[in-house]
RNA sequence: GGUUCCUUGGAUGAGUGGCUUAGUCAGCGGUCUGCAAAACCGCGCACGGCGGUUCGAAUCCGCCAGGAACCUCCA
């Protein structure tokens, strides 16, 4: 297989071949949360997609350093919360200290990340504990000649840095778009252009979260953060920085500009951004309103909720379209998923059960090619997954016994099979949980009574066999007869 | 208003010039089964509208209609 990973980068608008600047060695960067509410969906997306990519780029044989880092310093809030921290504002609204409310967020976080089969990143800086990192970047933007100081804070001069290089290269804007759609905020008067960003802002009274600076108490402008951590954990060139289209602009445009004024060149090589979630065909956000959390998906506590679905049914459902696509939350797609990972997972698990035969009656020789093609296209997942069923029902047939398989064509679809549904798409079986908290004595039990219906089965007692099998199936149970007995599964 | 992008069957969702226009879910028919379920086999159904380029377009170009994201913290 001589293809080659492509991936779109957005500073190009087209697919490109993936070479690491220091191969076998790769950088990658992502913009993690804002901790200071429960993840939901949304968050799942670029969590899963690059996930996606921090998989498939080890299974290549990369050696990556994966840095995701989580905003806890907060940024500014429009309108009514003018100027205040939205931690501290949280904070003082729920009588906490702010790091206890951004610990308590991490740690939902984290159990949701897990719960997703979602492996946790090489580094995960806190933009609090890096401040140090933050103001050294601003000092070097300041003697640069690119920023000032006025009351305080520290601006970035975006009309100078523009007549150099161009500002909204990322984006496709110019100065003058940004500078005629720019509204009105505060701290406006302080800046010589309106177009202007805050490297550092000086804290009013009321604000909690502040360190000392040599230019005032205060704290970070919003786009300093990834800008300082990805340097100091990736270096000054690192090969990919990901995160959502919605950070596009203004936050990746400004991080290219804060690198460019401190150090002279961009940090980034590729530039990666997954697409929305969308429900009833608009954004999923925070400040919208209409968003799920991914613990009300598993535990189906919203009323938009027809049901509770698993943290591998939404893996599965955000995999199965592309990562630059749109994906609109629905219950019947969610139902869709559910099913289709449920036959993809029946189908893993009939693979080991497979014996060998001396000849080979099924086409599965290039799945693992037919597979790497489709991750090389810029991590076509769902291609990916469409070889996968094709596998499925290759292995079910098998196991029907209406096809065969040979012993080297078994082993190499089994390790094709699972390199790309576990190892890449990072899927995991769910029902040994429910196994492993029946126990031997909740197992014998079913046995037990699954042993009756098949006597009473013997016996052409079609009302006690059927009975037996309709109590178990209301109880919960899916029951499936072969040849060989009765399978079961909770 | 500006920037970027999207519009595929009943529902989702791939596909960028011709090859069988994928897969999943739903539907229909069959095999299997005591009857089901599951599984397997088979079937049907689409490329927003109008023009253009081309031997040939869902795919390229133009216009129109509709929609989204960003322009303010946001995955």
């Amino acid at each position: 297989m001589d293809t080659k990973l492509t991936i779109y980068n957005t500073l190009t608008r087209r697919k490109e071949v993936f070479e690491p600047l220091h191969a076998p060695h790769v950088g990658m960067y992502v913009c993690g949360p804002t901790v200071y509410g429960d993840p939901h969906l949304g968050h799942a997306r670029p969590a899963i997609t690059f996930d996606l990519l921090f998989r498939y780029l080890k299974w290549l044989g990369y050696k990556v350093r994966y840095v995701r880092n989580i905003t806890d310093v907060g940024h500014l809030e429009h309108d009514a919360d003018e100027g205040e921290d939205k931690i501290a504002k949280k904070a003082r609204l729920e009588q906490l200290e702010p790091m206890e409310v951004a610990q308590y967020y991490i740690n939902r976080y984290h159990k949701a990340m897990e719960a997703l089969n979602v492996l946790p990143p090489s580094i995960e800086p806190l933009a609090s504990g890096h401040i140090i990192e933050q103001i050294k970047l601003v000092e070097e933007i300041l003697a640069n000649g690119y920023a000032y100081v006025s009351h305080g804070s520290v601006y970035f001069d975006v009309a100078k840095y523009d007549k150099a290089h161009h500002y909204g290269r990322l984006s496709g804007r110019n100065l003058d778009d940004v500078l005629n759609t720019t509204r009105e905020l505060d701290g406006q008067d302080e800046k010589h252009n309106p177009a202007d960003f805050a490297l550092w802002k000086c804290a009013q009274p009321e604000h909690i979260m502040r360190w000392p600076s040599p230019w005032s108490d205060g704290f970070p402008g919003w786009h300093c953060e990834c800008t300082a951590m990805g340097r100091k954990y990736l270096g000054a060139h690192f090969d990919i920085h990901g995160g959502g289209m919605d950070l596009i602009f203004p936050h990746h445009e400004c991080e290219i500009a804060q690198s460019v004024a401190s150090q002279g060149d961009d940090m980034v090589k590729y530039w990666m951004h997954n697409n929305m979630i969308t429900i009833n065909g608009t954004k999923m956000g925070k400040s919208l309103g209409n968003f799920i959390t991914l613990e009300e998906f598993f535990t189906g506590s919203n009323a938009l909720l027809a049901q509770a679905y698993s943290p591998m049914t939404i893996r599965f459902f955000i995999l199965q379209a592309h990562y630059r696509s749109t994906v609109d939350f629905s219950n019947e797609a969610l139902q869709a998923a559910e099913k289709g990972l449920q036959r993809l997972m029946e189908a893993a698990a009939n693979l080991d059960k497979l014996t060998p035969s001396d000849t080979t009656t099924v086409d599965v020789a290039g799945l693992g090619d037919k597979c790497r093609a489709a991750m090389d296209d810029d991590l076509n997942s769902p291609i990916v997954i469409s070889h996968l069923f094709e596998a499925a029902k290759a292995i079910n047939s098998i196991h029907a016994g209406t096809a065969k398989i040979n012993a080297s064509d078994l082993a190499e679809l089994k390790s094709v099979f699972h390199s790309y549904a576990f190892d890449i798409l990072g899927l995991r079986e769910e029902e040994q949980e429910a196994a492993a908290s029946g126990g031997e004595a909740f197992e014998g039990a079913v046995n037990l009574l699954l042993q009756l219906r098949q006597e009473a089965k013997a016996n052409k007692d079609w009302a006690t066999a059927d009975k037996i099998r309709n109590r178990l199936s209301e109880l919960g149970f899916t029951l499936k007869d072969t040849k060989d007995g009765t399978e079961w599964r909770l």
